[in-house]
DNA sequence: ATGAGTTTCTGGTCTATACCAATTTCACAA
DNA sequence: TTGTGAAATTGGTATAGACCAGAAACTCAT
């Protein structure tokens, strides 16, 4: 009889016991931002139960977001989240200085590529008007948070790639080629990642995050760029004031 | 000597492969929407792997939100996405009816409590005020989708309780009471499930699920309306058209 | 102090079981 | 035809190992 102790009649399981208990020890407080979580084996030994077991409630709570393990290192306590202001996209990286997070680009890479029929379709150019595309990995405190890709109508920005890429571009946009974000469409979800995002965020690749895309349009109604971000979802904010429009009269 | 057959080196591991076949087969077309997939012990045998192995690439495909699974009935292939749009709240009901989709609503909790501290601050009224809070569960096909409460400011709205809540509340607002959605503040995360959630959109609770808050002001600046949204993180998708705000000149 | 090599620690993958509980299927009786 | 109850199927949990590979710590010679 070594079932519960006190629960209504069904005992919890083992992992959610162990999950519960790493929860609390976060929550309270005894456990801070990048701190160590007891290793699977410790972990194992400490709560009388298999490693495999151990491991679930740690997994588990990876998913929940609350823990994050990258390469072999451990386990540590996930940081706290990023907001994103979706109307501000200005201010996000003075958003971040402000409150004390050293917000890093590393530029991925940088090209220049033709329109496929897709890309025309969402910036309406024709195929293979010639684009330029880059991949950044922004890291928050050294913490990998979000990739994004880019896609500009190269047109509209000579010599772009010769720029530092390792900045806001959409201040860079307005600041060398008068092109100013005015507008935006935007789809939020939630999704599993591809490989190469996975690498980059330091997950596994069956995990989901959060992925915002986004259509920048100039105040005369251009688009000039298509952007992708691929946020890890635990550290993902996006706030947003938003107006109410009514459906038209014929719907 | 029975590791790969032509990789670069390395052997994809047992799991991935057996996940990437799933997945293949699913966008192929090869399974459809609520289509059931290979049970665990099937997978086991065909592939000749343990079950526990064949587990792991199945709970990977939930994780993806390729899959899901309800109770102990078998594992299926995840339904369509539902597109949310933040702007156009009134017509959600109807864009889904429009679409084929049957959503219904289910009631499943309705009470009048008074302003607790957090909630008097985002509703600008003193504590302890009257507010209505009921919760929702919203199923599309009958497929459990997301779970709603939302808290309404009781003195706008007297007898609100009594209307049947199976039906949108901003029309309804809007038809008995003159209260027009005007603008919202919104906040969109990816976070753990709480219990009750879990339970009603049948999910494990350590999954995670996207959360949408929601403050409603009036054409007049007056919130009378918080509203949270948990979903199912494989079936949302939020999009919405954006203004571009630039920061103030003294930031 | 520096660097190289070894050891220890960590998670990643996998096997072969076992027992439980809910659901579904199916055979059989009323 | 309609129940009803047994049997099969499904996922949920858990064990006790095993071997691998990367990361970190440590030891020791230079």
């Amino acid at each position: 009889m070594d079932q519960n102790e006190l629960d209504e009649g069904t005992a919890a399981p083992a992992f959610q016991k162990v999950l519960d208990h790493l929860r609390d020890q976060i929550s309270a407080g005894a456990l801070k931002e990048h701190a160590a979580l007891p290793s699977e084996r410790t972990l194992a030994k400490d709560f009388n139960i298999s490693r495999m077991t151990a491991r679930r409630a740690l997994v588990a709570l990876e998913m929940e977001g609350v823990a994050y393990n990258s390469k072999r290192r451990g386990r540590f306590v996930s940081p706290k989240r990023l907001t994103y202001n979706i109307g501000s996209v200005v201010s996000f990286k003075a958003d971040a200085d402000q409150l004390g997070i050293e917000l890093k680009i590393e530029v991925i890479s940088a090209e220049q590529i033709p329109a496929s029929a897709e890309l025309s379709a969402a910036l309406s150019v024709p195929e293979g008007e010639a684009l330029y595309r880059y991949t950044r990995l922004f890291r928050a405190n050294g913490h990998p948070t979000f990739v994004e890709e880019e896609i500009a109508v190269a047109r509209y920005f000579p010599g772009l790639l010769d720029h530092d890429l390792r900045q806001s571009t959409t201040l860079l946009m307005e600041r060398e080629y008068d092109m100013i974000s005015h507008t935006g469409d935007i789809v939020i979800r939630m999704r599993g990642l591809k490989e190469q995002e996975a690498m980059l965020l330091e997950l596994p690749s069956f995990q989901a995050g959060i992925e915002l895309k986004q259509i920048t349009y100039s105040p005369d109604g251009i688009a000039f760029l298509f952007a992708r971000q691929m946020w890890r979802g635990e550290l993902a904010e996006f706030t947003a004031h938003a107006m109410v429009t009514r459906p038209t009269a014929s719907l």
